[in-house]
DNA sequence: AAAATAAATTGCTTTATATCAATTTTGTTT
DNA sequence: AAACAAAATTGATATAAAGCAATTTATTTT
């Protein structure tokens, strides 16, 4: 199931779209690159389990992942990640425990930084440690927006947020290919699937959008940005 | 309205709570006790309101606050801070910019330290470093048990994990004097002020806590206990 | 290609929860 | 203490959203 294959390339060739590690000396890369691993995962398999140790720093190079609490009975997504970006969960720092499950979505292939490792640059280098910090906070305040949305906004909101989050930030294009479910798409929205399709359908029949197998294109974006601001 | 008054107690003395600062040398402490402000708040007042610049690391001191985000029309309370604790939200090290309110529940007294002598110190010292990520991690873990609370379980469910985080968390005893308001309680469990009564009401009339004033006694915790874990 | 499995869709029914309006209680000001 | 304002409480009603069951459409597997 995973295939391990050391140091098919080196850091510094792969990095250089990967902001968290520009303030990273050559010795601190080679150091990085020496102590990963590069592993491949198929579509829907799962990558870590909450509550789990956590002894790497994953690193999504191709395809897309999930990042997601299992909670009473159902699954909130926190995120969706992508090439080039970086699982930190905040047990690294706590009790080594995953706080969330991350699975691929669509196939996938990550590296593993050892934790220790990282760490030890975290200690070493300040212009690391503060852009480590800077890109937690900037998951914080995701998070902050995330929770607004599915507290005070109802279903068609949601759903226009979670959308808008889909083209804009992940798969960066407009019409794209849902490589997510159905199902994913409610536990990014915090609704039962039932009703995330049925709001699909009547964005669908308002002519906000379109879709073809699983492509979907957005054609009234400021409706749709309309929706998602009145809740 | 806000009464500055400089140096009224030095950091040596006052931090023997405050585990952040137990990383700091004799010297750090010196620079942070210089460049504090101590100021007071009554009940009701803002600290800060989300979206103005973010200057100041505030320490509560004494009494109570909250800190809440205003989302559409309502506000979600993140969390209640008492003493010795500290606000510090994602934008110091995004945009300086707060990304959420803060507000005096009780009348409060707090420091302020310069955001630049802070993150000086972060730069400085590798340990203080680990420490404030470590608190910023417990913070996340904090906001993941909420989303879930708040999305998953239903009214009664997150009711009981307030009242859970009220005796355990805040007040630390039982019984306890309910300092918060109804409207903050529901704002802690993301409902309307009304559902919140409603419930409480229930929880009276089934024996499993008493209110007289605003003293309430939780007198069932198994059962309690139960609720917030069946949703 | 057929069969089997999984995912998506739809309609119907139930329920959780918000909203509105009225009333009571509590706290504050004069 | 009286008057006022604010907060808490209660009941009635409307509605958003989940759950269930049945059906259709995709996707694997044989």
């Amino acid at each position: 199931m995973i295939n391990k294959i050391h140091h098919s390339s080196n850091c510094a060739d792969c990095n250089f779209k990967a902001s968290i590690f520009n303030s990273l000396s050559t010795v601190e890369l080679e150091l990085i690159n020496n102590n990963r691993f590069q592993v491949s995962y198929k579509a829907g398999e799962i990558i870590f389990k909450q509550g789990t140790p956590s002894p790497y720093f994953v690193c999504i190079t191709s395809g897309l992942a999930k990042i997601y609490i299992e909670g009473y009975g159902k699954n909130l997504i926190l995120a969706l990640i992508k090439p080039i970006d970086y699982i930190f969960g905040p047990g690294i720092y706590v009790d080594n425990r995953h706080y969330y499950s991350a699975a691929a979505v669509e196939d996938c292939t990550a590296c593993l930084v050892d934790v220790v490792i990282f760490k030890k640059l975290i200690r070493e280098n300040p212009d690391f440690a503060e852009e480590f910090i800077r890109r937690v906070s900037l998951q914080s305040i995701f998070n902050f927006d995330q929770v607004i949305s599915l507290t005070q906004k109802q279903m068609h909101g949601r759903i226009a947020d979670v959308i808008f989050y889909l083209s804009d930030k992940i798969y960066c294009q407009n019409p794209f290919e849902m490589t997510i479910s159905r199902q994913d798409l409610a536990d990014l929205s915090g609704m039962s699937k039932e009703s995330a399709i049925r709001i699909l359908k009547e964005f669908k029949e308002e002519g906000i959008l379109t879709t073809s197998g699983n492509t979907m294109e957005i054609w009234n974006t400021k409706q749709l940005r309309q929706i998602s601001e009145t809740g």
